[in-house]
Parts: structure tokens; sequence; C-alpha cells
DNA sequence: TCGAACAATACAACCGGTTGCACAAGCGTG
DNA sequence: CACGCTTGTGCAACCGGTTGTATTGTTCGA
């Protein structure tokens, strides 16, 4: 067993809570008396229990984070950027991180949620991939539990976090459009998930700023997997014309279009360019390199706990944050062939 | 406030020690009075308080995991598997996930260990990244905590588990060999790390059974990242004559290298080919594929899991498991140029 | 008919902290 | 010298469960 606060008290002939008082910095008990417990504590080892103090403050020092798990299993490099800048953050700043990986979508997910959402379990929750409407806030609003979300929700009493999904969206687009390029498909993340709606908002707002036409031909649903990245690529090129580039709304979806244009013996970029969004490490180190909008992966990790901390201390009201990305050429992207755009409009 | 068994007790007339033992299902109580108390705790929507439960069962019924942080910042796909495999398990078990992303190696990472090893806090843990001789595992066995390591160690009192990486390696590397190729690299991890050991046991075995020699000059430390891959392998094509072939102990240093050999005009496979270890998904869509070593990952993270609970449960001794892995060809290896080897063994 | 055996429930201590309030000693003041 | 005030400490309740033991009320055999 280990020291208690018991322990200290009697070796001292204290009560205990003379001793927690001493430990906690209360101005009431003497200073020597407080450098008498301080100095046995050091000695003896003494670190507080956890759970008893959790106990008593109905505070339980930990963080809640829900990463969806089934049925992307996890693939995307992304979140174990944020996963890990959130955990440090956590830690450095007192509190323990509660891992949780909700299954699946839609009912499940929420009453996945609801279990987790326990105020006696955690002090508050980092939520991940919000949707349109989505009722895990409005389940952890009922419930009172201080939350912030990682993506854009428009509630104004809603706390969250995000990079600049528009912004870095359109500036990649209008970078391929200032390349020459006018048909340029768009792989989208799951319909109603903010972040792949915002995204493809900044890929329409480019798009009829430079006077292009929206072709639905060549905007296709992913699902920000590598595999859903692949059969979207697929379907534009199988059935719709080869546009010269393509948008993928995140960098495995992009990777996934990478590989279809490849087997359907499309070259990047002489044929197709591509460009994806995130800024994961990997996306440097594949060939072509691959052109993305670069998120500050960790910054959004670290300030999604501090916003969290904040809001949990009650200060204030909810925080809403955009952290500016930044588009990233690279070899991914290059000119149009000369007529390829004309061809294929047919 | 949510429900107490006090609450439950007071509309029943009954004391909480009953309503205790009828939900837990102690024979002693009237099946009539069991009923009734089950019935009201549905209604009244009462799950017990998991903190008080743990402040006087001494258990919490959380596992901590211990994920490398800095300096790698977690950019390894395979742990973000592992990671959700193992939080998955864990939840259908009823245990939370503790995620601890300690710093560093060295004595940093001893100390943040210590504080995470606390009995108090969670109720056994996962190491991953074993080092020879590493002081985490003594400190864990020391403080009598129950865990489970990922990767081989060698002292018999300690349950860990591994994908064979010896016999993974070897296989890989046999069929470099069986197409042809003699002058094989090697990039392999941190130094006393012991999967980076075992992979290279394999690439060993694999050489000195063909009869080929080991040449320093061609094997390189990396350090697990696409950075360290790319270093390494810049290492051995710039000072030491190009290799016809490279065995990367992990996937993420593999794709470095293969960067590293297109930015010195090398292709892969004709030129140079390349073999990786993990099988992260990401392997398949890179260009060329990736041939890799596949881990059955989340077999791992499950299995993980569910040998921890076995440990903690305090039933049998400890259990060493060894999953099956398996080579997994593709683009990235091919024949070796004609020719090619002589020329550069000169 | 009485005591033992048994079933069902209540009481109370305990896990290890926090915290409101009571209390004692020491002080200066009127 | 009695009073109130300050300072330092202790007592005890509380957070919400679990669990060893006492207590109550039946039922049964002798």
């Amino acid at each position: 067993m280990s020291t208690t606060l018991q322990d200290i008290a009697d070796m001292l002939k204290l009560s205990k809570s003379t001793v927690s008082r001493a430990l906690s910095g209360d101005p009431r008990v003497a200073e020597d008396t407080r450098a008498r417990v301080a100095s046995l504590a050091r000695h003896m080892g003494y670190t507080p229990n956890p759970t008893a103090r959790a106990l008593a403050t109905r505070r339980t020092n930990t963080i809640g984070l829900a990463v969806p798990w089934a049925p992307r299993s996890l693939s995307d490099p992304f979140y174990l950027e944020f996963l890990g800048a959130a955990g440090d953050e956590a830690m450095r700043s007192g509190y323990s991180l509660f891992l949780s990986t909700p299954d699946g979508d839609g009912a499940g997910a929420v009453r996945a949620h609801a279990e987790l959402a326990d105020p006696r379990r955690i002090d508050g929750m980092i939520l991940t991939e919000p949707r349109a409407n989505d009722e895990r806030i409005a389940l952890l609003q009922s419930v009172g539990l201080p939350f912030v979300v990682l993506g854009v929700v428009p509630d104004p009493l809603v706390s969250w976090i995000s990079g600049d999904n528009t912004t870095g969206a359109r500036d990649a687009v209008d970078y391929m459009i200032s390349l020459g390029h006018t048909r340029i498909a768009c792989i989208t993340g799951p319909p109603d998930q903010t972040a792949s709606d915002a995204r493809f908002e900044g890929y329409r707002l480019a798009m009829s700023g430079a006077g292009l036409p929206l072709d639905r031909n060549i905007i296709e649903a992913g699902d920000f997997t590598q595999s859903g990245g692949y059969s979207a690529m697929h379907a534009i090129i199988g059935s719709r014309g080869v546009p010269s580039a393509v948008f993928a709304c995140n960098d495995v979806m992009a990777l996934g279009a990478m590989r279809a244009l490849r087997e359907a013996g499309l070259a990047v970029p002489s044929d197709v360019s591509v460009v994806g969004f995130d800024g994961i490490s990997m996306a440097e180190y594949v060939d072509p390199p691959l052109a993305t909008v670069k998120q500050p992966i960790q910054e959004l990790g670290r300030m999604a706990v501090q916003i969290l901390i904040g809001r949990m201390s009650g200060e204030g009201g909810p925080v809403r944050c955009i952290l500016p990305v930044q588009f990233q050429p690279r070899d991914s992207v290059g000119s149009p062939r000369l007529g390829a755009n004309a061809a294929d409009r047919g």
C-alpha cells in the first residue's frame, strides 16, 4: 500500500485534515507545520490517491477523447498525430486522457457516447468528426458536460476548434486554376460531415470565383479512407471522362486516388494533378510528393485541450477558434496538358 | 446529480447494502427484492459511480497504454491501428483505456512511466517498444503492476505479445535472394530495441543462410520514422555504392528510403527493390506498392488487452505469444538488373 | 413449546481524500 | 480582568460504493 494522509498525520501527531490543508497550501496552517508536513510527505513519497480525491471533489482530472473507430479502423495518421499532441498537452496540464473509440456512425455511436459522457468519469470531452445536427452534441449539452469539438459547429454555444477548411481548400483549388486547370474533380468526405462540407465549399467558391461550372459528374463522395478515395477516383475516371486535376478532401483519399489513376494508366501530375488536405507527414514521402493543405495538427490537439480546460473551469463563454492552414504545392500538381481540358470537356 | 444506491434504497425502504447486493447478484437477497431493485434501478437509470467503486474495490477498471511520443511525434500508422484495436477490445471487456504518451527515451521516459504506473490509477499496463534491459519493465515489476509488452522480452516472467519478427524478416529477405539479389541493404530501427534487433536477426539469418556476406557498409541504423529511413538510405547510397535491394525494418522507413532512392535518380524496383515491415494500409497505396511483412496489427491490439486482463485476474503464469506474420510481395520488389550486383560489388 | 438453523436484511466500518465548523490557545484592548 | 479577535488545529461529515458482521423474523425438528 502506498502512503496516505493518515500515515503522515499519525507520524506527525496531526489530524489528516491539517495534513491535507498543509499540502494544499491552505493559509490557515502554520508555516512551520507546513514545512514539516511537506518534508515528511516528500520523504515518504506521498502522492494523493487520485480516486479518493476524485470522489471527494467530484472532479476526475480526466479528459475523454472520442475518435471514431469502426468502420474506418483508424488508419488516418491525422488522428494519431492529433491524439499524441492532445495527450501530451493533457498530461502537461495534469490531466489524464481517457481514449474511447466508439463504434460506427448513427445510433450506435450516440449510444456509445452516452456511456462515455459520464461526468463521474470525465471532466470534459473532445469530440471529433462532427456532423450536421450531430446528436452527440445535443447529448453532451443535455448532460451538461463541458466539451470541445474538433471541427466547425454552427451552434454559437458550442466551443470548437478547426483548421480553416474553406480557405485552405479554396487556396488549393485556386492554385490549380491558376495553372490552367478548368476541369477539376472533387472527392469529398462523408456527406454531412462538417469538415467535408467546408472543404467542398472552398472548392465550390474557387470554381465559381473563376467562372468555372460545377460539374456533378466529377464530384464524388468518399469516406476519408484510402479505399474510399480509390473507389471515388475510379468512379470518376471510369464513367465520366478524365479531369485534369483532382482535389481530395483529405490526404489519405488523395493517396487512394493516386493509386486509381496509376492503375488507369494516368500519370500524376502530367495527366492528372492531385491535391490533398491535412498535411500528414506521409504526404511528403509518396511519389510524386503530394501537394496538400497543411493543417497545424499538433497545435489543433494542444489547443483543443487548452480550450477544454478553459471551459471546464467555467470561465468565459464558448470559444470558437479557426487556425490558419497553408497550401503546400508539391510535385503532384502541375500544369494541365495543352488541349487536354478541351478534349475531355467534349 | 445522478442516482445513487442510497436513492434507490430510500425509495424501496431498504439499506444501501442490500441494494448493492441485489444488483451484484448476491444469492442472499430474496428473489422478489432483487427484482424490485433491478426494476427501479433501470427506471431511474442507475449506473454505479466508477470512482466510488474504484475507491472501495481498489480496482479502477482502467488499462494504461503507453505509446512513445517525442521525439517521434506519433507518425507511424501502425500505432494508430494497434491503439484503436486495443481500445475497442478494452471497451468491449468493460475497461477504460488511459492513454499516455510519455516523452522521449532514457531517464525521462522512465520517470514518466513511474508516474503512470500507479496501481491506484490503473489496473494494468500495455507497454510498447521494449528495449534490451528496459528499466521501465524493472519498474513495473517492482511496483507489482500487471503488464503486457508489445514486443519480445527475454525475461521469462514477463508477458508479451509480438509478431514473428525474425521469421517475417527472414521470409522477406529470402524472397529477395530468391530473385537473385545478393547485395541487400538493411535499415534497422533504433539499436537495442527488441523489434528492430529481431528483424535484423531475420535479415542476418537469410543472408548467411544463402552464403551471402554481411556487409556493414550497407547496414544502417534508422529510427522507425520516415525521415530516419530517408537519411539512412541516403547514407547508404551516398557513400557506399548502391545495393540492389533494401530491407527496411518498418514500413515508414521504407517509404523514406524510397524517397531517397527517387531523389538519387534510382527507380524502384528496376534499380533497387524495397521491402518494409508492418503492413500498414498505406503501403498498398504508394507507388510502387510497397512489399511488406504483414503483421496482424489489430489482432495484436486485441490480444494484448486480453492477455493483460488475464494477468490482472491473477490466473496462470506469464503468457508469451508470437503471432504469425506474412510476407506480402508487391511491385516494390523485382529481379535485380543483370550485372548490377557485380558492378556495384567491385 | 423451545431452541437451533436458516433466510433476509440492516448496521457500520472502510476505501482516502476534502471541507464546514467547532474549539483551544494566545493576543491586544478597554 | 473580562472580552473579542486571530491563529492553528481537530472533529466529523461527506463523496458513493463494498463487505464483514449483527440482527431480525421464520421455520423446523426434537
